[in-house]
RNA sequence: GUGGUUGUAGCUCAGUCGGUUAGAGCGCCUGAUUGUGGUUCAGGAGGUCGCGGGUUCGAGCCCCGUCUUUCACCCCA
């Protein structure tokens, strides 16, 4: 038999594991200098958990879990039958699977606040960082098993928490080392509001998926796909303003236009007013100028299917791969596990986007993760002794050291060390047993010395 | 889910019109060097040409299926 991976599913070796643990630990420690609290929750839901929760498009996107023990013992001849018609199978789901992997870490939060609303203590703020499942077709950046990191907080209206999030996204990014990426900012409610504006209420959905599309079909395929979908030629001609080009002044500049062209709106000058209190909060906090990397976008729509307020949306500039964060305010997601009017807002790091972003642009930094720094090769037995010490004092030191577990020749040892870019060697040799003088080799400079043992912490450690 | 694309040594890739024993670079192993790596030199190992079927005297090359990769749509981290 030869092995082979699932579709859509990596191995990480350890030089991956090394790059991708400095994301892991670098988004951590941002999550957990803004106050926010670990969770973690199964690979595995109730089916009824997650259906329902991303729209129909979502729901084939699940991973279902067969059922145990006699899973088809319930079924009919009918169901047979209607099984094999087209598009047939997916009924007997309920009768087949009753678990599903999760989708994203939005959903089994929710549920987990609903279980828990007794014991928890609002507004919450928590953080999840784990592997999500999604039965896409696998592309460049789009995988079916990923990484998400999630901070959300539940249980506050209070507009601080967009503020945070926009403040969390650029240290996140900032200490990743991608300086070049831009933060898309939007409002449910501007969207709502436009659709209001050209006399088409309630519409904002079709609207925003067609719109959302701008920058990659362009403004003219745009109004085909709506006029397609029965928006008037007067309703359309209204749309104008949102494809002029943003105007000079940035943020300001953009907030005013959506202000004057959205007058009528009492729902988008909602909006617009929280995005405005939003960036204060974020510019007295301290961040603003050229650190500021946040763009108003009136056409960013994302999965409208639950957010209700902003709307969040990083991409990394001069890659060619999709967005590598999102989020925003959803007010109700509680709601459909019978725990209505809690609010939340939350954020989503995608780890292997951002890998493949970094990667791409050769942003991990050379030390990245930890490495052994020292190795020690003994010739012979009474070296060993000798080196097992120095081991154990390295190791208390909190230097990462190994000793080579074979007695072979130098060559082979040092070829290890330098397959594992190991900084430091130490030789220990029937001379170096007898005066105790060891020999430790800079592998980087070649340089080579003898000191005494309780030397060569300080040496290497320095 | 729809329509294209890709697959040859561990890696990156050549391989002519369908024609003898499928090649290169890098990497790997051995030796020059039994206590010193990266450089150099000499030698060596490594292939079900993704898999299965078909056409043909003959298939890495053509046809069908399948898996994988990747691109667009859809959607999304």
């Amino acid at each position: 038999m030869k092995p082979s991976l699932v579709k859509g599913t990596r191995d990480f070796g350890p030089e991956q594991m090394r790059k991708r643990h400095f994301i892991f630990d670098t988004i951590r420690s941002t999550f957990r200098r803004f106050g926010f609290q670990p969770l973690e929750t199964p690979s595995m839901e109730n089916l009824t958990t997650l259906t329902g929760k991303y729209g129909d498009e979502g729901d084939q996107l699940l991973f279902k879990i067969l059922n145990s023990g006699e899973f088809a013992a319930t079924l009919t001849d009918a169901d047979l039958q209607t099984a094999q018609q087209p598009g047939g199978s997916k009924k007997l789901i309920p009768q087949l699977a009753e678990k599903g992997l999760r989708y994203d870490l939005t959903v089994p939060f929710a549920r987990y606040v609903v279980m828990n609303r007794n014991a928890l203590a609002l507004p919450f703020k928590r953080y999840q960082m784990q592997p999500v499942w999604r039965a896409d077709r696998p592309q460049r950046g789009r995988y079916r098993e990923f990484y998400q990191c999630d901070a959300d907080v539940v249980g506050t209206d209070s507009l601080l928490c967009e503020a945070e999030i926009v403040l969390m996204i650029h240290e996140v990014f900032r200490n990743l080392g991608i300086t070049d990426f831009t933060l898309k900012i939007n409002n449910r409610k501007i969207l709502a509001g436009i659709a209001e504006a050209i006399g088409v209420p309630g519409q904002e959905a079709t609207l925003s998926v067609a719109i959302d599309k701008l920058d990659k079909i362009g403004q003219e395929k745009v109004l085909d796909e709506l006029r397609e979908r029965g928006f008037s030629d007067d309703a359309l001609s209204q749309l104008e303003p949102l494809f002029a080009s943003a105007p000079e002044g940035g943020i300001l500049a953009t907030l005013e236009r959506l202000r004057q062209w959205l007058a009528a709106s009492e729902t988008a000058q909602a909006g617009l007013a929280e995005l405005e209190q939003m960036l204060t909060l974020v510019q007295q906090y301290g961040l603003s100028g050229s650190a500021l990397h946040v763009e108003i976008d009136p056409t960013l729509a994302r999965g409208l299917s639950y957010y209700t307020g902003a709307i969040f949306e990083v991409k990394a500039n001069n890659v060619s791969i999709g967005s590598v964060s999102g989020g925003g305010r959803y007010d109700n997601l509680t709601g459909a596990f019978g725990m209505p009017g809690l609010s939340g807002v939350g954020i989503s790091f995608g780890v292997d986007r951002i890998y493949d972003v970094m990667d791409e642009l050769n942003l991990f930094p050379e030390g990245a993760g930890q490495i052994t720094r020292v190795l020690l090769v003994p010739f012979d037995e009474p070296a060993r002794a000798v080196a097992l010490p120095l081991l154990r004092t390295l190791r208390e030191a909190d230097v990462a050291a190994e000793m080579y577990p074979d007695l072979t020749k130098v060559k082979k040892m040092l070829d290890y060390a330098n397959a594992k870019s190991i900084p430091f060697v130490v030789l220990i040799g029937s001379e170096e047993v007898q005066t105790g003088l060891l020999s430790l080799k800079n592998m980087i400079t070649g340089e080579q010395q003898k000191l005494r043992a309780e030397d060569v912490l300080t040496t290497v450690s320095a």
